[in-house]
DNA sequence: TGAAATGTTGGGGCG
DNA sequence: ACGCCCCAACATTTC
């Protein structure tokens, strides 16, 4: 037992419930002391859907941590200087955190440990985020998987490297530690002038609870038609756990272990749950393809891919990230996401597929839009998922598979709901005509409000036309 | 975790 | 009764 506290320094990790930094920081019986380092001066900063989570969920930490007499020390600026300090000013004997996976914070990490062991202190590091780290898999032949049905299969089989997931803590030793600390609101993570986030309040609640509320009703309730119903945009049959996730509010092990109880209770059932717990691996296989693969977020892991004809298109960009392509299902995607934060999964595919194959924009282009305005932001994911799309990545959708913005709507918005309650300019729109308004008749237009053109946008482009140029382009690099 | 083009089959209308 | 055409409904191939 030792007088001088332990630090625990959270990052992606904002929950106390199974976290296994804080729980290696209680055992050591010294007082605990939470620290948070926000640091901008990293690549891939959090846009700005992402800054108004994580003030919501620092907001939501400080207060758990409060219950238990304990407060979260907030600094700001670069962590290789902060956490240093901190140390000597605190006199912490033990530093604890959890391990984050991104190029540059691993360097960070790394040296770090070092140096703070070198000084005497000591570091220990553990696995918060993942169900295994992206060194444990392997394939038959040694390498990291780049399939990600084999790498599901061998998760699976392996399970989570650790059996149980913890309590949250009921005690926390603490100290009166005379630490400066930042004030959040002094950060300005909030949007001001306008508030364009006020649409996230009513769906969102960020933090530990939220996080643990949103999957018990998943659990509960919605989980039931996930098989096909997670496909449907227009219903609530998916988890919303994304942001959750992101930020680290819940961990995967307990969305597993919860899972897997409801499975072996019977009330959910086996196709359901697996494939639930198969789109949580995505996540993870993700997190592999990034960690073996440092510039996921900037090239494309099939080279040719570099040589692809897009076009710089100012006037096509800005139309998508408005929603105004004139694709009711595409710019019902694109509002959804610039109101709420998040969009559907289904109608990311779609609105990605458009952007890259129908206007043939760099899909770095989405990605940087979806990094600024999605609230579940994840590096991993988010690079993962654009170069899946654009068909450059490892286990990737073949170039040619090009979703049609139309057929995709009346397959999965069959009543339109979903484009409704988004694009409101066309709520009066018939169920027939709603996914291709300027396919209806003159006389459903006009009974429905709709001036192609004024009250809603032309397509601007014809997506047959589309289609046919996005795989001229894929014939000449193939070519090469 | 597509779509479009092309091919095949089978039933019904019709001369 | 028969062949022929049409076309919907699938199936297969191709991008």
């Amino acid at each position: 037992m030792s007088s001088r506290p332990a630090l625990v320094w959270f990052r992606q990790d904002l929950r106390l419930a199974d976290n296994p930094a804080l729980a290696a920081a209680r055992k050591t019986g010294a007082p605990v002391i939470p620290v948070y380092i926000f640091d901008e001066s990293l690549a891939h900063a959090p846009g700005g859907a992402s800054r108004w989570w994580l003030h919501h969920s620092l907001e939501a930490l400080s207060g758990e941590l409060d219950k238990l007499g304990a407060k979260l020390i907030l600094r700001r600026g670069a962590a290789a200087e902060i956490l240093p300090d901190l140390v000597e000013e605190t006199n912490a004997g033990h530093v604890f955190w959890n391990r984050r996976y991104f190029p540059g914070h691993i360097e960070i990490d790394k040296k770090l440990k070092s140096s703070l062991t070198d000084a005497g202190v000591e570091v220990e590091t553990f696995n918060g985020a993942l169900l295994r780290e992206p060194w444990e898999l392997k394939t038959g032949s040694g390498g990291p998987y780049r399939v990600f049905t084999p790498f599901w299969k061998a998760l699976k089989q392996a399970g989570p490297a650790r059996a149980d997931t913890e309590a949250n803590p009921r005690k926390l030793e603490t100290k009166k530690a005379n630490v400066k600390s930042d004030k959040l609101k002094d950060w300005g993570l909030l949007p001001d002038k306008p508030n364009w986030a006020k649409d996230f309040e009513p769906v969102w609640t960020p933090g530990e609870a939220g996080a643990r509320e949103a999957l018990r009703d998943f659990l509960n309730d919605d989980i039931g038609d996930y098989k096909d119903g997670r496909d449907r945009p227009d219903k609530d049959y998916t988890s919303r756990l994304s942001p959750h996730l992101a930020f680290g509010e819940i961990s995967p092990l307990q969305v597993w272990q919860a899972t897997r109880a409801k499975m072996s209770e019977g009330e959910v059932s086996d196709s359901a749950g697996e494939k639930f717990l198969s789109e949580l691996c995505w996540r993870e296989f993700c997190y592999c393809l990034l960690f073996y693969n440092e510039a996921l977020p900037e090239t494309p892991l099939r080279e040719e891919f570099s040589d692809y004809p897009w076009r710089d298109d100012k006037k096509g960009l800005a139309a998508w990230r408005k929603g105004e392509t004139g694709y009711p299902i595409v710019d019902a995607g694109m509002r959804q996401l610039w109101q709420t934060g998040w969009m559907h999964n289904r109608v990311r595919m779609i609105v990605a597929s458009f952007l890259i194959k129908d206007l043939l924009i760099r899909w770095q282009d989405g990605e940087a839009w979806f990094w600024d305005t999605l609230v579940d932001a994840d590096l991993a994911n988010n690079s993962a998922g654009w170069q899946w799309v654009a068909g450059c990545g490892a286990d990737a959708a073949p170039y040619f598979r090009i979703f049609n913005p139309v057929t995709q709507g009346e397959k999965f918005d069959p009543d339109g709901a979903y484009v409704r309650e988004f694009v409101p300019e066309l709520k009066d729109m018939p169920a027939k005509h709603i996914h291709a308004p300027w396919k209806a008749p003159d006389d459903v237009l006009d009974k429905a409000g709709v001036e192609l053109g004024k009250s809603y946008p032309h397509p601007i482009v014809d997506h047959a036309a589309a289609r046919k140029r996005a795989l001229e382009g894929y014939e000449k690099i193939k070519r090469g």
